[in-house]
DNA sequence: GGCCAGGCTTGTC
DNA sequence: GACAAGCCTGGC
């Protein structure tokens, strides 16, 4: 169990912006997360955060899941005084964090995402988990379930994954997970790449188009010059920023903007 | 070659 | 009926 002050970090507001579709509530401070083939619970009062796992499970692999050596403070001080709605919405999610998620798990995750609201991409991963991943156990004994790979699925008929309800997806997933089964798509190789090498790269994938690839490299390669632009995000734009958002401005943190937008216009118009 | 309309699953409002 | 972290295909 670790104990840490952090600020700029609220893992209510991570669980809701999005980017994380394996992390659930459990009660009001309580949260659960399932990566790869880990599970943890974090709970939060302030800027006071429970991890609990060993230290070294935590200095090892949870401090750089969740992005705690990024100062967000930087960030947000960038923002241009004058833009009263980028200053309310990165107020708003002032604890967002981009996640470091794995590259397989996102390429997956949204593709299911499109077209498709963020309580039924939940349950479309739920479903392929308990179907094609394998059964593990947590510390209190609760059974949690791995994330499928590429070699699970990949032999699977196209359809297959309609009965997960993820319709027409189905075939998205399934020959995505053949190209990386087969080594068509050097899943190593694209981590090591840039962001524009990568985007390119990702979008020979079967079902992947600008959109998704953004959220790939921002969510799982780290790359924050991503600036994914979905229907949310493009009516934010063209109310707000009818002569385009000033990416140069944001240089190099375009995706945490964009979360910040994306957060806001979420969750920021339900509170009012 | 680029651009655009239409189609695609399903649940919720 | 419209819409949800869109993309693919076919026709021009």
């Amino acid at each position: 169990m670790i104990t840490k002050t952090i600020k700029c970090f609220d893992i209510a507001q991570i669980c809701d912006s999005g980017q994380c579709f394996r992390m659930l509530k459990k009660d009001a401070q309580t949260y659960s997360v399932i990566a790869g083939d880990r599970h943890l619970e974090v709970a939060q009062k302030g800027d006071q955060c429970i991890f609990y796992c060993e230290e070294d499970e935590f200095e090892s692999f949870w401090k750089g899941y969740f992005d705690l050596d990024t100062d967000y403070i930087k960030y947000r001080e960038s923002i241009d005084q004058q833009d009263k709605y980028l200053k309310e919405a990165s107020e708003f999610g002032s604890g967002i964090r981009i996640l470091n998620q794995d590259l397989w798990e996102m390429i997956v995750s949204f593709l299911i995402s499109q077209q498709n609201n963020i309580i039924r991409i939940r349950r479309c991963i739920d479903n392929i988990c308990e179907k094609y991943g394998e059964e593990r156990k947590d510390a209190n004994g609760h059974i949690y379930y791995t994330f499928p790979t590429p070699k699970s699925m990949a032999c699977l008929p196209e359809d297959a994954l309609k009965e997960c309800n993820l319709g027409y997806r189905s075939k998205y997933v399934v020959r995505t997970a053949k190209s990386v089964a087969d080594g068509e798509i050097d899943l190593d190789e694209i981590r090591h790449m840039s962001y524009g090498q990568a985007k390119e790269e990702l979008m020979k994938l079967y079902g992947v188009g600008e959109k998704v690839a953004d959220c790939i490299c921002l969510f799982s390669l780290h790359h924050f010059e991503a600036f994914p632009v979905d229907t949310h995000i493009r009516q934010a734009l063209d109310g707000y920023y009818p002569e385009g958002f000033p990416m140069d401005r944001y240089k190099g943190c375009e995706g945490v903007m964009q979360q910040y937008i994306f957060y806001y216009e979420l969750m920021g118009k339900k509170i009012g």
